[in-house]
DNA sequence: GTATGTTTCAAACAAGTGTTTTACTGCCCT
DNA sequence: AGGGCAGTAAAACACTTGTTTGAAACATAC
């Protein structure tokens, strides 16, 4: 399937998956309605289930797209870490996450935080549909990261890395994903430009030294 | 208001409230209906309009109950710890809000969970009204926390507190309010028992380690 | 040019939503 | 006894939801 031209109009599907990505991430699923969906895409209300089903398989497409483009880009970066031989630093392993986020952060105006949100939503939903869905598809690409955080972090036991790698997620899914409101807030007070690659830094540090602390 | 005996029946108010946290917690709010909650709490429809207006203000009286419960024990706290004197450590100011999780965990089963999802969907509000409802009116408690994280935290610059401060309720927030979900794989995987409090144990020395990071 | 398969469109569908209305309780008070 | 009143009950309200329908428009093939 070729790239479309600048000139001519995007495909009904992939309308639809830009406009209902932006919405589910500003509103949640259960807010956002078919109707502002087609309405935003400029589409007829019905080429959603047409081209997708049913509402549910459109949540589950749109964070496939998302997840794609995601570890696509960490797959690339992962082998590079991985065919380097010597054992990384914490530092670099999780440095190297930042390029996947940076992309999807070019492919659509804050593409990242976006992502982080659906993620943070895909992890709270009740069911675990998504959760599920996600390390079938895409487990092998956040194995292999794990991997290269536990050999970074040599003698800490598979529990205490269990959580940390939790409390990491919900640190990074937070924050990234939190959007405007706590940039805004931080601009406002320290009149610092909140970038999301500036605040990626600030979350690397804080993150290696809290992964190397004891175990209890 | 005299606590009910444990004889009669709790007030229309309350027993809407309590259905009313659990299936927000566990739903979220928009996928939440106001016959969820009232054929849950045993309670005519119209009942929840009668003594709360509207949906919204349930919601936020939901939101108040937790917030008060939460923030008097540890108010207590806090000046227990302010009285000392002396300047405390990190991991004994991180350990003065274990408390009063505890306590709202007592008071209902994973009440602690509850909030922290509440907590959850507050900050992710796109609008912010329940954020700045809660720095309104329990600012003055979360103030004085983040004084003494400050006092334990030399020589961070302001803006890196900030984002600091966040990245730890970000993984507070995930993790506590992750739900059963996270608990059972961390059952199932390592066979160990994944109590609130245990979770919460290794938080202290993973965000203790995390604030004393070298600034950027 | 006609036939074929795909995509779009407006309209309707049944089901569920928050809220309001109206009548009917039980209860205290003078 | 009876008026006032906070609380409950069932029904209806107007509206939005996801989904389906059947016809129109389109493209592509022979």
């Amino acid at each position: 399937m070729p790239e479309p031209l600048a000139t001519e109009r995007a495909s009904t599907k992939t309308r639809i998956l830009d406009a209902a990505e932006w919405l589910f991430a500003e509103r949640g699923f259960a807010e956002t309605s078919l109707r502002n969906i087609t309405s935003r895409a400029n589409v007829n209300l019905a080429s959603v289930n047409y081209h997708f089903g049913s509402k549910k398989s459109l949540i589950q497409a749109v964070f496939d797209r998302f997840l794609r483009e995601f570890c696509d880009k960490l797959h690339h970066e992962l082998t590079a870490l991985e065919q380097r031989g010597t054992p990384c630093a914490l530092p670099q392993v999780l440095e190297s996450v930042l390029p996947a986020l940076l992309h999807i952060d070019t492919l659509r105006p804050n593409g990242a935080a976006i992502f982080m949100r659906l993620l943070g939503r895909a992890y709270s939903e009740t069911q675990g549909h998504m959760r599920r869905f996600m390390f079938e598809h895409y487990g092998n690409v956040m194995e292999r990261f794990n991997r290269q955080i536990m050999m970074a972090c040599p003698g800490l036991p598979p529990v205490e890395l269990f959580w940390r790698l939790h409390f990491m997620l919900g640190s990074v899914v937070f924050t990234l994903g939190g959007g405007e409101a706590l940039r805004e807030i931080a601009q406002a007070d320290f009149n610092e430009r909140a970038e999301l690659e500036s605040v990626a830094r600030k979350l690397i540090p804080f993150l290696a030294s809290a992964m190397q602390a004891p175990a209890a």
